[in-house]
DNA sequence: ATGAATTTTCAATAATTATTGAAAGTTCAG
DNA sequence: CTGAACTTTCAATAATTATTGAAAATTCAT
């Protein structure tokens, strides 16, 4: 495999691996071509390289400045604005992770403990309802609690401390 | 908050943590009605529980069972089918868990080994490209196998042994 | 075997989500 | 200030994904 058929195929698995998570395809292959990039990029190259339109490049560009895993560098002499991903992967998975608990865990972790906390009127599917939310309640904590934590150590804590851990 | 309304509640907002996640909404709302249930539901008690059609309804149900969290239950005297899901939310996640590495997250290191294994011409761009999915490559093998770890570890490892370590 | 009960399939349709492109907005050098 | 360079916005459109519903397939009691 030559440099360019592996680049195409990176960001266009980056893509759809994006997609199957809920992330917009273009807003994955932004961020991918950024990842292997040895310079920041303008949107005109951004746009020529993904074959996407100016509109679609600027909103995703936006987005994922708004995740923190892009921002925008002023180069000097420069009337364009050039972008940047973060490019160490720990610090990447750290803002994913910290983005989407704040996003969609801690929201719906407080629905839970809403929907687990009603008043048990004695009829079996409250029981049931309070119980398996309840469930549902702790491990959503728990994972999540866990997930900050892993992902706020300093840089290779996962991988020193934990590896020796589960090995 | 009432028990009619704290289920809706619960399967609407499971519903949309679904799909948030790549996860069809009749899926999640299918799966969540039967979690919550007291007893295996029919094919026409989930139609009329959630408004959706039998087509939609047999589909998910089978998608369902593919992932393996919800059984068909023939009940003796029945000519209908009954379902039930995993009620133990710690199977359910293991299950969850090891289907999407399964599916997802294996092929994508796959992936992220071939493009990483291109022979390095000496250009900048593609000692870059090497580096970066190269540590995309050796973290999403970490995430893996902590999380298929954990994963299957016996019930409640997850919460005595690990909580400890992050608190 | 027959046919009523039930489930599955799948083409058609609807709903949702992503993308475009051009007009409006902004920025800044001269 | 002015206008060229550049970015953002957003209504229109396209692409994708989910849903329906009715016909075909299956299952099973008789």
């Amino acid at each position: 495999m030559k440099y360019q058929e592996a680049k195409d195929k990176f960001i266009s698995t980056w893509g759809s691996l994006g997609t199957l998570w809920g992330i917009n395809k273009a807003m994955a292959q932004i961020q991918s071509l950024l990842f292997i990039s040895t310079k920041s990029l303008s949107m005109e190259e951004i746009m020529e390289e993904l074959k996407i339109s100016r509109g679609n490049t600027s909103m995703n560009l936006r987005q994922l400045m708004d995740w923190g895993i892009v921002t925008k560098e002023l180069i000097p002499g420069e009337r364009k604005e050039f972008f940047t991903t973060e490019k160490d992967v720990q610090e990447l998975a750290r803002h994913i992770a910290k983005e989407r608990s704040r996003r969609e865990i801690k929201p719906v972790i407080k629905i839970l403990k809403d929907v687990s906390s009603i008043k048990d009127d004695g009829t079996e599917k409250t029981k049931e309802l309070i119980k398996q939310t309840k469930a549902l309640h702790d491990l959503a904590e728990t994972a999540d609690a866990m997930m900050n934590k892993i992902v706020n150590q300093e840089q290779n804590w996962i991988t020193k401390s934990l590896l020796k851990l589960i090995k």
